[in-house]
DNA sequence: TGGAATTGGGTTAATGCTGAACCAATTTCC
DNA sequence: GGAAATTGGTTCAGCATTAACCCAATTCCA
């Protein structure tokens, strides 16, 4: 066996989430969204305010700003103040906003689900295992 | 365990990846380079053709010249017109380039092995095969 | 208290990237 | 051979992204 080498298998990784992004970028446009928003829109239930999806997606915050405002914009998602910190925007999904993000997941899930077929149920695991473990 | 979800193993791989890339984002522009050049020189040597560097890297046409033109111009990069195909462009690294790109993924190789860090040495060699068994 | 420092979010000017169209060399195939 | 199709690479106009700066609300601490 060689020597373990970092970049290389960072290299590999790399290149596997870009052809799998790029295999499915057409298909999620379609949907009237575009892949970083959906990124977003993933996101959302888990960091329901701008700040922390930047920090969570490593984005800039202007970004951040311009993707809310044109999902909102949109209807795919709702934008409130929060009434305990008024600085803060609480996001949500609205219903139409859930539906076209499940769409775009199962996309990308269709299209990296077809590379993961290609490992065991039992490798699929422990490779999410291992993910977890350096996240 | 709960069912495999391809989207979230590929979002837990993305943020991943991301996470280490804009963690030394900043020392590799300290080198005198882009990040996405790093990318481009480090692959030159497996792929030594503008257009294969595109296919090979997800990035469009347009762009590998551009990052082409700015690496030839810092010295890092030799192009010359193949002999064989007056349309193709040799690209090949030139000692500092090599050096250079060295330096970049040696960066890049310290911060994911950071994360890598937390795996075990057969851990490691599993991930590495499976994710050779996904390209 | 009340001023300084921090944090959440937005705006804008400037930069970066890429789709579309292009030219030149090569290959295909009649 | 030579017209048509393909491939390698570039240019440029236009859109996407972001760095730098801003304000308002909150927190900190004397």
């Amino acid at each position: 066996m060689s020597k373990i080498d970092p970049a290389r298998i960072w290299s590999l990784n790399h290149r596997l989430l870009m052809a799998v992004i790029s295999s499915v970028a057409s298909d999620i446009t379609a949907l009237g969204l575009e892949t970083k928003e959906l990124f977003v829109l993933a996101d959302v239930d888990a960091h329901p305010y701008p700040a922390e999806l930047a920090a969570s997606l490593c984005i800039p915050k202007p970004s951040v700003t311009l993707y809310v405002k044109r999902l909102e914009a949109a209807g795919f998602l709702r934008r409130e103040i929060d009434t305990v910190d008024l600085r803060r925007h609480r996001l949500q999904l609205t219903p139409a906003g859930r539906k076209v993000m499940q769409q775009g997941t199962s996309l990308l899930s269709q299209a990296f689900g077809e590379r993961l077929g290609r490992l065991s149920a039992t490798q699929q695991a422990e490779l999410r295992v291992l993910l977890e473990k350096m996240s």
